[in-house]
DNA sequence: CAATAATCGAGACGGTACGTCTTGTCTTGGC
DNA sequence: GCCAAGACAAGACGTACCGTCTCGATTATTG
């Protein structure tokens, strides 16, 4: 019974030649390389095909443009990351997520990350695609911190989760974005100092 | 006895023909109106000069380029604005401080600012420029507002100053640059509430 | 047994899209008209992609500039002209190829040449060009018709060809580009007159 | 009795500062330098203002263009020059002035007279003045040698003194323009030659 | 095994903004 | 009124990148 594995939704195996996984690989290596060595913008497609040994018109046959591989290669040189840590206490929790993200914020990953908040600013394709895949499992897993510590009874129980999250990571984008503070350690502590106890005696 | 009084401040006039204001305020008002009209990306340098009755040789002469006209236009266009509250309470002062900045995000210069923001994350000298005279200003209102609540009692006066204006400041550029929530007054006043009194019970 | 030959002499077509035949074809045809109706320096290159419905791009992958277009241009516009006369007489061959060539001057595409040796003088790459693809095709025909004259015995045979040829046309060249006097059917054949009997008794 | 010098034509000195003889003296020298060293299209307005410490204005005021500054820069830097020998034999004449002419054109001098005669094909203004100051000046040389050779009776009676000039001059004027064969006095000689006696046996 | 069909690399193409450059004019204050 | 300094409008230049296209070659499924 020649069910040629699928099981899942694709359509079985379409006829044609079909997609070279070579290619796809090779195009996420380049573009990491390159998003790292010289920027998005300053990126080119073309360079891109060059370095990978495909075509512009692969590229453009599997992604809309430059950006949206760059959120590709950023992804996959990611991977699995930011679990959640649970220790019991919601301020720990806070302090080991919000570490994680200014750490990555500051590493040479962060850097094309507020690229891509920048382009996002002028394509809403690419402002959905990082909030739903870059930024969406980010706050999934403060919000979870937040409900446990609800729960526990360490955190009020009337908060607005969303403005609650914001709290906790506003000023992280703040300062990768703006860059008038340090991204580091002592940040993130300070931060969630603040946010848990509140700016009043 | 009219000493032939040079050596002071302003240069006493150079030689040569003086810059044209009357340039100057076409192109600011031109792209203003650009800026407004197609976003900073869709426009164009050329556009700018033609509009304004200028040429790209002038534009050129006094901007690096099209960003740095932005940057002034949107300056001068908002000039006196964002002044002190100082209604005695430092909550109260929050809360117009922050619903004040949301919602010029919200309005159709917010949208140019967060392309100036996006912008600023390919090129050090706008970022820079957008720091001093765009950021600088709001930060140091807010600055104001919590000495005197410390002063008064109000707030904690171990307070990381920077750090501080970061918790209600992040939230709404946090907002702004990634759009995952609504900005508007609930959204300040959910901000400043959970600011002051903090996330703990 | 079809051996799968290459190494002849055109390279069996290359990878990639081929170049656009259509688009040479249309390139010089805009360029030509252009060319004739504003002169070279007011052509723009930008005015011959429009017209053309190409692209500077593409006119600047294949020409360096738009005087090489209008070399290539007036070259394809004349083709298959000056045939040797061979008429049995160097006197008569040498009128008929002076009228042709001061015809040639004296019409639109003549004013269009005299542009190009304008041009030429500031640009050795033009000067190269014209040398081998407009003068010289002129000047061997002739050459043919000096040797044939020495061979006849209607010429003197210690002639010195290129001095020679330029006796017959230099006078025209130097009408073309100083203007002091006309050119025309009359001039030509005073020209030859002079050249073949001498100015001496 | 207050003639205060005038006698001439010139409206015996207007009101106002007089032109600056310096300020002229200092643009043709600047101008000489800079045709030479880098050639008639490089070589601009703003440099020779620069070179020379005055400024565009004033070369704009005195001068419709740098070519016509270049024309006068050229003739004052020849100045004396090319007088009529007279050896008594036409022939000779011929030889001397045309290897006169020709080393002018071989010289550094000579680069810059080809570069005008080529801007000339696209100025009338400069092609007129070419002709006036420096190419009629020439001509008016030999048609005296030609009319004292056929007063002499070494010419024939019934030339056209147009094309005979043409006829010793236009071969020099087409080698440098089409820069096909050298320039140099055994040129000049076999031109005068062929000139004299005619390509016929 | 041939026909069909989709992908791939290469690279030409139209479009368009960029930032630079030169030209010739103008507007200052000083001489 | 002339001059040096230098700002200005106009507009062509040549470069760069984008996203699309047209080739011929390759690699799978299907009949």
């Amino acid at each position: 019974m020649a069910v040629s594995r699928s099981g899942q939704g694709q359509p079985r195996s379409r006829p044609g030649r079909p997609r070279s996984e070579q290619s796809r690989l090779a195009v996420l290596r380049a573009t990491s390389e390159l998003m790292h060595e010289v920027g998005l913008r300053v990126m080119t497609t073309e360079e891109i095909a060059n370095r990978s040994g495909t075509s512009k018109a692969t590229i453009y046959k599997w992604w809309p443009n430059k950006y949206a591989v760059a959120v590709e290669a950023l992804l996959s040189e990611m991977l699995t990351e930011s679990d959640d840590p649970d220790t019991g206490s919601a301020r720990e929790d806070f302090r080991i997520a919000l570490r994680g993200l200014i750490h990555f914020y500051g590493s040479r990953s962060g850097r094309v990350f507020a690229q891509l908040v920048g382009e996002a600013q002028f394509d809403p394709l690419i402002a959905a695609e990082l909030r739903e895949r870059l930024v969406g499992s980010r706050r999934q897993l403060v919000r979870a911190i937040l409900d446990r510590g609800v729960a526990r009874g360490e955190l009020r129980r009337d908060l607005d989760s969303e403005a609650a999250i914001d709290l906790v990571f506003g000023p992280a984008m703040y300062r990768l974005v703006a860059g008038h503070a340090p991204l580091d350690d002592a940040a993130a502590d300070a931060i969630v100092d603040l946010a848990i106890r509140g700016l009043a005696c």
